[in-house]
DNA sequence: GCAAGAATTCTTTAGACAGCATGTC
DNA sequence: CTAAAGAATTCTTGC
């Protein structure tokens, strides 16, 4: 279908921006889903691979909405990195729309979303926006899930779940368009939401499967000779990609295997570049080491491989360092990246030649499991940039002709599984009912049970018992914990319980820091406070130190004060929560990055993530420590200390504008202690010299006010 | 008796969302 | 359940 016969349909300038953007015809998903109605307000779900221009029908409907009908729209995706990158690629393809972007750190209050036309969001974010009591959302008319499928996902599956039930419930007359990778069960999908299906496997750029053994790649349709008899089949497949003058995305199932592939390729790539190659990668490779104070020795590992022309890619790199990584490979500079799963999900990064070479990964509690093939499936469909291949290969490696076959069957042969809702689990549950309590959304157990029957969870299991079992238990916990109070049949927040909904943490959580509130009297006890919650999972591994000094806050877990859930109970050892905020305690003790990472056995990203989580939940207790009356004063002097990595000394300098960690400890130690003494005669030419005589300048106009 | 090397056992294992108020080198 | 790589430990061999 060409864009032209979409006029009258579509506003005019919106077909205008289309042309601009080089669409010149609809991809078969796109015009399936305008002839089904897209435009007239039908319902949606749309299961289709990554580029086959999903977003484009959503785009379509929003801004017909918009534009015309002059109502909001709302876009919301699973992950901060995707619904920025929808949210920069919208802005700047319609500037006549006004659009918002709300995720964790940015503006929180939603009044000023009000004045714009679409809102792009997370998940998490849109829900703690309905917490918080956002009016808008009743007018929206248009309302996009990215990446549905992920209702699947055990952690975070209930929470889009939720968040679809209630705002199809709340903005009852919203066009729901709903976006999904390729799964089993699509059409069950699109009953429970009321939609037309449109399920595609259309892509821009033809797809080749194969499974490679021993030199030789084996597809459907034929053979094709890898002319390399390198012993690991990565590297022939690696030789024989950039003979061809492509990349390649080589993903696996662990970190340190992610490291080691790039590490093994990193010697024959390295003999491929051209100088002048190497001379950008030597640029990218300084953005690495420099995305730190002093760079750690992951990433002088990084950078080392970088300048061969590898990368590797997990979450342990910080996001500068992933950005730059994944920037450098766009630009054709790194040829090829050995991943774990980051690089599958969220943002779209293809590559000519995709490699999975471990179909097998390892699931705490459950052992090896293999992969699904829906993520096999998602992984292969990074294979081929439209543009620049005419063909995209997708491979799995086998080691043996048995091997092969059971890989045949399984993944070239399966059938993608159908995804389940996980709404059944306990703990995940209890922030949501104490959030329908708290927003007076719903307010008896007949009212949430009847909603629960409404979700994804109510239509593939009609049996509702289980559910209701589990809601009787949440309700009566959050009772006794005084989150919410019994009235005749009608169930209140208590002033604690809204406030704990608001914030966005775990109910069980919050239990348990409001009880350890008055005994974190010094700075470890307010650290384990924090680090001995779901929310700072998973821990860090048990060093020594954390073993010598637990006696002393042993019985801060004695009480019975602090509760595990049901699952986790055999698996809880009080002395994980309790080194992680030993780890905590040497980041505020200015202990270096890199000491910090060896010693607990975790990464740069790891840490920088524990740090944010501790960041929040000092926060979140400093506000429950307020409404318990309890003084909150350690735990916002704490909350410095963690945001800068700073002891308490040097807390009264970095107040300063333009001073943080590094500047503040120079200072401090030639004899600049505080805020007081930059006044002493004298210390405004040594603080030039450490701080530029243009920084001292600023500092200096800061103290004269 | 001892050290180097081989065989065996043990250990470990992906990812990433949320509040709030401004500005590190 | 359906694993594999690396580290730690024990066993074996050769002198």
């Amino acid at each position: 279908m060409d864009i032209k016969e979409l006029k009258g349909k579509l506003p005019d300038e919106v077909i205008e921006s289309f042309s601009k953007r080089g669409i010149g015809k609809l991809t078969p998903p796109q015009a399936l889903s305008v002839e089904y109605g897209l435009l007239e307000g039908r319902n949606f779900v749309v299961a289709a691979p990554t580029a086959s221009g999903k977003t484009l029908i959503a785009e379509m409907a929003m801004l017909k909405g918009i534009i015309w009908n002059r109502k909001k729209a709302v876009y919301v995706a699973p992950m901060r990195a995707l619904v920025s990158e929808k949210y920069h690629e919208f802005k700047e393809a319609y500037p006549y729309v006004k659009s918002a972007m709300s995720i964790g750190d940015l503006d929180s209050l939603d009044n000023w979303l009000y004045e714009y036309d679409i809102v792009f969001a997370s998940t998490e974010k849109l829900d703690s926006l309905i917490r918080h009591g956002a009016s808008w959302l009743d007018s929206v008319g248009c309302i996009i899930f990215d990446e549905v499928h992920m209702l699947d996902d055990p952690s975070r599956g209930p929470t889009l779940e939720i968040l679809i039930t209630r705002l199809k419930r709340i903005a009852r007359d919203a066009q729901v368009i709903a976006l999904s990778a390729t799964i089993g069960n699509t059409k069950e999908l699109a009953e429970w939401l009321g939609s037309e299906l449109i399920e595609s496997d259309y892509r821009p750029v033809e797809l080749r499967k194969g499974i490679e053994q021993n030199g030789t790649i084996y597809y459907a349709d034929g053979e094709e000779r890898l002319d390399s008899n390198d012993k690991a089949a990565e590297l022939r497949i690696e030789q024989n990609t950039l003979e061809m003058g492509k990349q390649l995305l080589l993903f696996y199932s662990t970190k340190r295997n992610a490291e080691a592939g790039a590490e093994k390729l990193s010697f024959d790539i390295s003999q491929r570049l051209k100088p002048e190659e190497k001379k950008e990668l030597k640029e990218v490779a300084a953005k690495i080491l420099g995305a730190l104070g002093r760079p750690t020795a992951q990433c002088e590992k990084l950078a080392r491989l970088i300048e061969r022309g590898v990368a590797f890619h997990h979450s342990g790199l910080v996001n500068e360092q992933r950005h730059a990584v994944e920037e450098a490979f766009k630009a054709n500079k790194i040829k090829a990246i050995c991943s774990t799963t980051t690089l599958g999900m969220g943002v779209n990064l293809p590559a000519h030649t995709v490699v999975v070479r471990d179909t097998v990964r390892y699931e705490e509690h459950h052992g090896s499991t293999h992969m699904s093939v829906n993520i096999v499936t998602q992984l292969f469909g990074r294979a081929g940039r439209p543009k620049y291949d005419k063909m995209g290969r997708a491979l799995l490696i086998a080691k043996s002709k048995d091997d092969m076959k059971s890989l045949y069957e399984r993944y070239m042969n399966g059938e993608l599984e159908p995804i389940e809702s996980k709404l059944g689990i306990e703990n995940v549950l209890r922030t949501h009912i104490l959030s329908f309590i708290a927003t007076k959304f719903l307010t008896s157990k007949e009212s949430i049970s009847d909603f629960m029957s409404g979700t994804f969870y109510g239509y593939q299991y009609s049996d509702m018992h289980d559910l209701n079992r589990i809601l009787d238990r949440v309700l009566k916990e959050l009772e006794g914990w005084r989150f919410i109070e019994a009235h005749g049949s009608i169930y209140r927040a208590t002033k604690i319980g809204e406030r704990v909904s608001e914030l966005y943490i775990d109910p069980m959580s919050a239990k348990w820091l409001i009880d350890s509130l008055p005994k974190a009297t010094d700075g470890i006890s307010v650290l384990f406070m924090i680090a001995n919650t779901v929310e700072m999972r998973p821990y860090v591994k048990i060093v020594e130190e954390a073993e010598e000094r637990f006696y002393k806050y042993q019985s801060m877990v004695d009480g019975g004060s602090h509760i595990v859930s049901e699952e986790y109970l055999g698996y809880y050892d009080p002395l994980k929560p309790f080194s992680t905020s030993i780890m905590l305690n040497d980041w505020v003790s200015e202990k270096h990055e890199q000491e910090i990472t060896f010693k607990y056995g975790t990464t740069p990203g790891a840490l920088y993530t524990k740090i944010n989580n501790a960041d929040w939940l000092l926060y979140s207790s400093a506000e429950l420590a307020k409404l318990m009356r309890v003084s909150s004063r350690k735990l916002i002097e704490m909350r410095v200390r963690m945001r800068y990595g700073i002891k308490e000394e040097l807390m009264d300098l970095v107040r300063l504008e333009g001073i943080g960690r590094v500047r503040a400890r120079a200072l401090f130690n030639s004899g600049i202690t505080d805020v007081k003494s930059l006044r002493k005669e004298g210390a405004r030419s040594s603080a030039e010299k450490i701080l530029g005589k243009e920084l001292a300048k600023r500092v200096y106009n800061q103290i004269s006010e």
